[in-house]
DNA sequence: CGCCATGTTGACTGACGTCAAGGAAAGTGG
DNA sequence: CCACTTTCCTTGACGTCAGTCAACATGGCG
């Protein structure tokens, strides 16, 4: 275990999918013989669920080329979405959940006064959407931070496959649990800890989640401005403005604007409370 | 809808008991009369569900004497639990959800430096121990706060018969969602409101769960201290003491000890930035 | 009755918010 | 490609809300 307090990371969000994606294709009686693809980006949105890069996150358990095959055919995916594109609306009905496929994505909500609220951060690889399951309709909204993909997830058929498969039912009360401890990690991050200490979680997190898709832990691009992130955080843009310096000041980062580096990732994790094993 | 924003209420969690309830005994043959019992106090141990008082609101849907008369038999129900008492403790097996029948509880988790973070109140018809669903293991103790007493629901038997019975899947996943939108509600109450908003928001919300329950939206105890309060909400003791002095200087409350009697709840929730429609 | 946990109130302090100014980056239109 | 605007980011000065420390009151429990 990596993270034993602080912002969780969403590894276990593709051991849901294997099940998902197999599951959906297991009536499947086409048996058709497909030669191994070479890995493509996984940011272009044609690409087949075998050759998507994220597929070795997303499909270790045993899925044998046809059931990969047919993967394309049952897994929705649109034209990838522009910066500032919204997925879901507050209030739209609630019709799937989404993986992500590439790209980034803040959810939010609008108070009664207008007061924006940023409810959480979603890169390639987790789930998003799950907010609307309760009243089947969302109560936040989904915003694309950079050009982005997902694969959308139509909640009825998956609720069908539920039924049939005893160890999806399982797997995916076992992803919500997660979004559960996940939301009351983050309460204890935000009801006891200082500024330095919640910035210093978040970027412990991201640097956690990039690692775990392969991509660099201590150098990696924020797509969301300053001001998301105080007000995910819960505090002012000028604060968060002001923790990152004094972080450079001390050498644990080097910053240049939206560009991270992180130089000393023990004394970052040491100042987030996470402790690595 | 009388809450649009700050804490929710735990409604919609005895909808679920209905299809729980009538799906463990949906199998039964037997079929015998039983006559009307006076509905007794539910904090008494022994009481069968069909003479429970918080039938009403635990049943309502269709569930014939019968099915009521074999429920006694499946939720397990334990001899009371005393003050201070655990329910479950951090790091314990997860075996099974808990649906409150009297008394109240607070989940709480210690983190590596032994502070104490609360998560949560629970307060009868609500259900705890959800926090173990994603890894097995509780990640959160929960203790009684009073006198207390639980129906225990074994989460295996849940998942077996949500396999049998989709409207119980369905239903299950919407708890697990509330508990989702309740936490992020959380988070920015916590991330975006002052102490006053807080303990406001945190009244309010018992009075609604009381409402529920037929009890005074009103006059209630806080069976939690102030120091359970103030980690909860992220704030410290004398905090939560001097805020609610001063909402007793509003006139809004008056308060005795933890002894609270609102007097005015509009003003209370225009505070709290809850809206009643 | 006395002890110890819990609750209240006051004085002081400090972390973070607010206000303000200036600069860098990104989007826009010619 | 370059002006132009707009948005975003950074830094400083100052104010304030809530934390800290301390004293005392209250109440539950042996």
């Amino acid at each position: 275990m990596v993270v034993s307090k602080g912002l969780q990371s969403c590894h276990s969000t593709w051991c849901f999918f294997h099940l998902v994606f197999k599951a959906m294709n297991s009536d499947s009686e086409k048996s058709q013989l497909i030669k191994p693809v070479e890995k493509k980006c996984h940011t272009n949105p044609v690409v087949s669920c075998s050759a998507c890069r994220l597929s070795d996150l997303c499909l270790p358990i045993a899925l044998n080329g046809d059931e990969i095959n047919q993967l394309d055919q049952i897994v929705q995916r649109g034209r990838p979405l522009e910066k500032g594109d919204h997925l879901y609306r507050e209030s739209d009905k609630f019709t799937a959940v989404y993986a992500v496929r590439s790209g980034s994505f803040k959810t939010y909500a609008v108070s009664d006064e207008g007061v924006e609220q940023v409810a959480g951060f979603y890169l390639p690889g987790e789930i998003v959407g799950l907010d609307g399951i309760s009243s089947q309709f969302h109560c936040s909204s989904a915003i694309a931070l950079e050009r982005a993909s997902v694969c959308e997830i139509p909640f009825d058929r998956l609720e069908d496959l539920s039924i049939q498969l005893p160890s999806l039912q399982h797997h995916f009360f076992r992803i919500m649990g997660k979004e559960i401890t996940k939301d009351q990690q983050m309460l204890t991050l935000l009801s006891s800890n200082s500024a330095e200490e919640r910035v210093a979680a978040l970027l412990v997190s991201f640097s956690t989640r990039n690692h775990i898709r392969h991509m660099s832990a201590t150098h990696f691009r924020l797509t969301m401005s300053r001001a998301d992130i105080g007000n995910y955080l819960g505090i002012t843009v000028e604060t968060v403005s002001r923790t990152i310096s004094k972080l450079q000041n001390q050498s644990i980062l080097v910053v240049n604007n939206k560009d991270i580096e992180i130089i000393d990732l023990v004394g970052l994790k040491k100042i987030a409370k996470v402790r690595s094993v």
